[in-house]
DNA sequence: GCAAAAGTGTTGCTTATACACCCATGT
DNA sequence: ACATGGGTGTATAAGCAACACTTTTGC
């Protein structure tokens, strides 16, 4: 038999087939904390919990199609930087059949929300608090407006503590703090959301020069407005360029 | 309708179900070079050519159990340590149908492969050649014996790169290095391993302070044997504890 | 004694931290 | 003028690479 005559008689379903989802953490940084998006669940199971906005994964389209279709339909966005996470794939996770879950993870600055959880009254945004003070894992905490910590849909408290360590871990070394950002930002908005994700405190000076040496930055020479103090310059992300 | 009812009539074929797959990337660092072990294909699609070992996920198991499944039918595996990596969900990554792939790496010291070399005669070891000096992305060669790089079923040559990729991004902050040796092993032994994926030289005295420093290691008080020359101390790796 | 690799110490450079100080703006 | 946060310089400490050197084994 050669190959186009295989394809011609292979049988899709000779193997299991399982349901996929994707499901989206998506990201900011608000009033000086870390924050994620959530939506209340208005069917079984977990009606009335709060859950990542997710999706099912059509035979027509690829995973990453999938995340972006969500965005843009169950999360009200436009567009963001977004990237894959980690795929949960416990046989019990959800309660109706057996669903895999891709979980992709999104950053967006915090001004791009407002016209979202306006259009849609079942989004809301949550603060994420790490109570663990060491470095590696361990759950979060997830609070909207100062609520007891609440108990997510599913595995997605898992998730969401995934995501906000993979987003520490990312921080320093790779260029997502600028995705939290709007276009133009002051080198203490930068050091804000650095702050905020380490939840720590870090040193001004070596902050500046640390951040100027990596050239990811361009002054842009225009001064931000409003303030009453000395208006500090508004600095550009550069895309790194030759990579070399 | 309460959520009893609810999961009692729900409708698992509403949405679309996709057959998934899990592919191992089962990496090793032999003669002094990073390797990874392939499967040689024995049907269509792709028949005779090289491809990672996996196999489909069943309603039964979980994405890890699948994985470690595939570890001992496929590759012939007792154990390994094993680390979900990413997903791959382009919808024509297969010719046969829709098929989502869970791409796991596993790392295991060298002299674990004989036995299942020899037992399962379509398994070979490939050499990973990263052509790219820099550190960004981009493809790696595979090659058996010397041959010509191969060009691997399906998107695997595009798992094994970004396999091979993590796996230098994860090298310095994380304990994979110890993974690949076995249990007692020479700071020159782990070295070597740190130099083949790095492809690099490393400084001697430099990379000893750092490895001792770290509190991974502890010296086991025995000594190499069989060298014509100073026997160096055998080292032995210790699980993180306290953790803080 | 010689070859070969283990293992140590010293020096200098690069990078981070602490802290003091100056600058520009609105009130 | 002064309060406030932006922005810069310097001094100190920590970490890392280069290199020379000493040690221990088999032959």
């Amino acid at each position: 038999m050669d190959e186009a005559a295989f394809l011609e008689s292979y049988d899709a379903d000779a193997f299991d087939r399982l349901s996929v989802t994707v499901d989206l953490i998506l990201m900011s940084v608000i009033d000086g904390a870390p924050a994620v998006l959530l939506t209340r669940r208005s069917q079984h199971p977990f009606e009335g919990a709060w859950a990542l906005p997710g999706g099912f994964v059509g035979m027509g389209e690829s995973l990453d199609e999938a995340a972006h279709r969500v965005l843009v339909e169950k999360a009200g966005m436009a567009d963001a930087y977004v990237e894959q996470l980690y795929t949960f794939g416990a046989i019990d996770r959800d309660p109706r059949t057996r669903i895999i879950s891709v979980a992709y993870f999104a950053l967006l600055p915090a001004d791009r929300f407002a016209a979202a959880l306006k259009a849609m009254p079942d989004l809301a945004l949550a603060e994420i608090a790490v109570p663990w003070k060491g470095e590696t894992g361990g759950p979060v905490e997830v609070r909207i407006d100062d609520s007891d910590p609440l108990d997510l849909a599913f595995d997605h408290g898992d998730i969401v503590s995934l995501a906000m360590r993979r987003l520490r871990g990312k921080l320093d070394y790779s260029t997502v703090a600028f995705a939290l950002l709007p276009e133009r930002f002051t080198l203490r908005a930068l050091q804000d959301v650095y702050e905020a994700i380490l939840d720590t405190k870090l040193n001004k000076s070596a902050f500046r020069r640390r951040m100027i040496d990596r050239s990811w930055l361009e002054a842009t020479g225009e001064r931000e407005t409003g303030a009453s103090f000395r208006p500090a310059e508004l600095y550009r992300y550069l895309a790194p360029q030759g990579d070399k």
